[in-house]
DNA sequence: CTACAAGTTCAAGTGAACTTTAAGTCAAGA
DNA sequence: TCTTGACTTAAAGTTCACTTGAACTTGTAG
């Protein structure tokens, strides 16, 4: 599989693909005439980079991730404590996005007269 | 007040202020020899940015937001309609951000031996 | 008068995650 | 042979929401 093909399975653009090894997320594949050759598995890896970005996690965060992966372990400690902070990162951004919501429908239902009125309301 | 007492209540530098305004979010305050002097209400208006903020809005959708209320109307129609698509969005962030912990909680609680089980895992 | 804090403008910098562009290489098809 | 299309690199551009820096003015205190 050529990069087009990789990209277009995986649903990235080739440059995306390109960006990620140069970050060290993904391993340099072999060549042929110069041109990345990669085999399926890299589809995997690109589906656990996904899960990882569905998780939170930046592209600096997911390197480390990788490499614990990469020596072959399974998820270890380090894993574990990314986990739980991320884990409550992704607790408190709930929270707004649901006081956010609250503040939408206050916005949406309410009728106030004037823009003075809105505000205070929305202060409660 | 002059900018840094502005800044120093609503807890923002006043680079900040400075930017919203530039970027028509607050009104273009009289000066004194130079400088921009505020009355009270601009802590008002600031708030209502911080909630907009809060309810997930860009600046330049605050931008949009402010100038319907400086009209003196109520939330209108426009409110209504990009209230109701961020609410969406909130609805999808959330959801994202579940699938987020999901996710997290299966990294963390289960033992694969290797990168590949992992990954499988994950799918599901 | 001098120093100093706080204000001013405009332009450029920041960081994240890519994308785009420029210039070039390579293999295959007409 | 020429063209086409996919690939290569390195560097620069993009977006967002500000921040920072440089150079300057203003009001107040000593």
């Amino acid at each position: 599989m050529l990069i087009g093909e990789v990209a277009k399975r995986a649903g990235l653009k080739t440059s995306a693909i390109r960006y990620y090894e140069s970050e060290g997320l993904l391993p340099k594949p072999p060549r042929q005439s110069g041109q990345r050759v990669y085999d399926g598995s890299i589809l995997d890896r690109l589906a656990l980079i996904d899960l990882a970005k569905a998780a939170g996690f930046s592209v600096a965060e997911i390197k480390h991730l990788i490499q614990g992966f990469s020596r072959r372990t399974p998820p270890g400690a380090r894993w574990r404590a990314l986990a739980k902070r991320k884990s409550q990162e992704l607790d408190e951004a709930i929270a707004r996005a649901q006081h956010m919501k609250q503040v939408l429908a206050m916005v949406t239902q309410g009728e106030w007269p004037t823009f003075d009125d809105c505000v205070e309301a929305m202060r409660n």
